[in-house]
DNA sequence: AAGCGTGAAGTGTGATCACAGAAGGCGGTC
DNA sequence: GACCGCCTTCTGTGATCACACTTCACGCTT
């Protein structure tokens, strides 16, 4: 748990995409001109710090890096990052598109807060639409998909009993996305990924009470109505497991006040914006 | 029909945004520094510029303004709207991530194609969301609401009657998003559009047609289960009409000629590179 | 005449600059 | 001492520039 609070702690300590790209002086930001790219530089494919920057911000929400309504700063993400503020904005603007951050009324963008009514809705349109993937991927499941989930369970379930709980999200999502992913939808995995985006904050400080009672029983169900080739169960079992689930952070109903009200821990987070002392 | 078909023609004749500016110099761009905000330039809100693209966008998109596969010139967009580039971008990039618009292997961005899996999966979403979507919205109707839904579909009918298919879109529209905003969701009317939005540019073709045999009677029967009270048989209705309107489009297999293969349709549209002759 | 290289123009992406507005420390005044 | 205004700094947004890459017309060569 204290391991939890660290990451918390160290809120935006996750790893730079400079050391990705090529030297170029740590902190001198890229000269313009064809200094910009010397030869010696990795090669970079078209929007691939986009694609970067999107990956990285994407983990950090999930396992908790931002707390709900933390601001963000452009300029900040993009220095930690080691990038311009472009491709931070870009991805900026396709999450708060999708609801995964808002503007705040000054304008400046934060994570979104959560409300007991927008979990209520949220796990309501999860469920429809993991259950409607689970279903689908039920009816094209093959004993390879099968196997490969139960390999992914076993080791959720070491992570349990360890009680590494950023192994636990990472498994957990594992878990859902393989199975989503076996739909052969186009669509739903993308719609799902950014529910699970905008529960993502608040999901991960739910869990961080030390005894977690969630047990990744319903995922034993899912597996077993995907070997028994019943769809209508498949859907029946990850409607139980998001709804099991959601009622367990539900109860700790405390958590809201983390998350939504103008609370102190939301007011912990320190200001980002770091006045140096005028000359 | 003809108006149609001329709409198609000038595909990209759609309201300019500068209009709603200064005068600043018709064609020229806006000049950097100081002069580029004189005192009588228009007074604008922030980000308003990205919101008024977004609405463009959106409104071309559901009125067939650009044919699904059409490729997306940032710079000519930009240019047709009178703005930089840059509120472009956003948007496309949200547009992009949403599935509305995709990237071609080349890297511009076109109108996402539609292929019948698409579409039959498409419509499964729909079906489960706006089904959900009607259901919480009947639990709370109110008399004005259904008074409200009931002048809609009177003009919609008017309009049905007169072959203006540009206001049944737009009617057809406003039913289903005023319904579903009475749903007091926070995430499915957001959802929806998006998919609304992807499905728009297939829907617009194929109702092309001159002789559409699509009639709202799905619409009245909405409203009837509204006033009774019946949730459950508000969201069949709704996702009756869906279904229905889905299988007209898809008996008309050969707009997916037009809309996914690289079909004569397709390469009509003029590409968008005018070449100036060298010198 | 047919094929091919060249180069200009167009493409999206990333970086930088400029601007208006918000936020809050600092010095002034009452 | 408390309040008010300035002023610095930071915010997101829009514009412009630079770059790598693609595309395609032109003009040369075979």
């Amino acid at each position: 748990m204290d391991a939890l609070t660290r990451a918390v702690r160290e809120s935006t300590d996750f790893p730079s995409i400079s050391a990705l790209r090529a030297v170029k002086g740590a902190s001198v930001p890229a000269r313009r001109g064809s200094s910009t790219r010397p030869g010696t530089d990795a090669v970079r494919q078209r929007g691939e710090l986009q694609l970067q920057v999107a990956r990285l911000l994407r983990v950090a929400l999930m396992t908790g890096q931002f707390v709900p309504g933390q601001t963000l700063s452009l300029r900040q993400l993009a220095a930690k990052l080691g990038t311009s503020p472009m491709p931070v904005r870009a991805v900026l603007g396709q999450m708060i598109a999708s609801g995964v951050l808002e503007t705040q009324p000054n304008g400046s963008v934060a994570v979104a807060r959560m409300t007991e009514a927008r979990f209520t809705e949220l796990t309501r349109v999860r469920k429809a639409l993991e259950g409607m993937a689970a279903e689908m991927a039920c009816r094209n499941a093959t004993p390879e998909l099968i196997s490969e989930l139960e390999k992914i369970n076993a080791r959720l379930y070491r992570s349990i009993a360890s009680r590494d709980i950023l192994a636990c999200l990472r498994l957990n999502q594992a878990f859902h996305f393989t199975l989503y992913s076996a739909s052969a939808s186009e669509i739903l995995p993308n719609l799902i990924e950014a529910l699970w985006l905008r529960a993502g904050p608040f999901m991960y400080f739910s869990l961080t009470v030390p005894e977690t009672p969630w047990n990744a029983t319903g995922h034993k169900a899912v597996i077993d109505c995907l070997r028994k080739g019943n769809a209508r169960a498949t859907r029946l079992a990850i409607e139980r497991e998001i709804a099991g689930s959601a009622t367990l952070l539900l109860k700790r109903s405390d958590a809201f006040c983390t998350a939504s009200g103008a609370g102190a821990a939301a007011a912990e987070v320190p200001s980002s914006r770091k006045r140096v002392p005028r000359r």
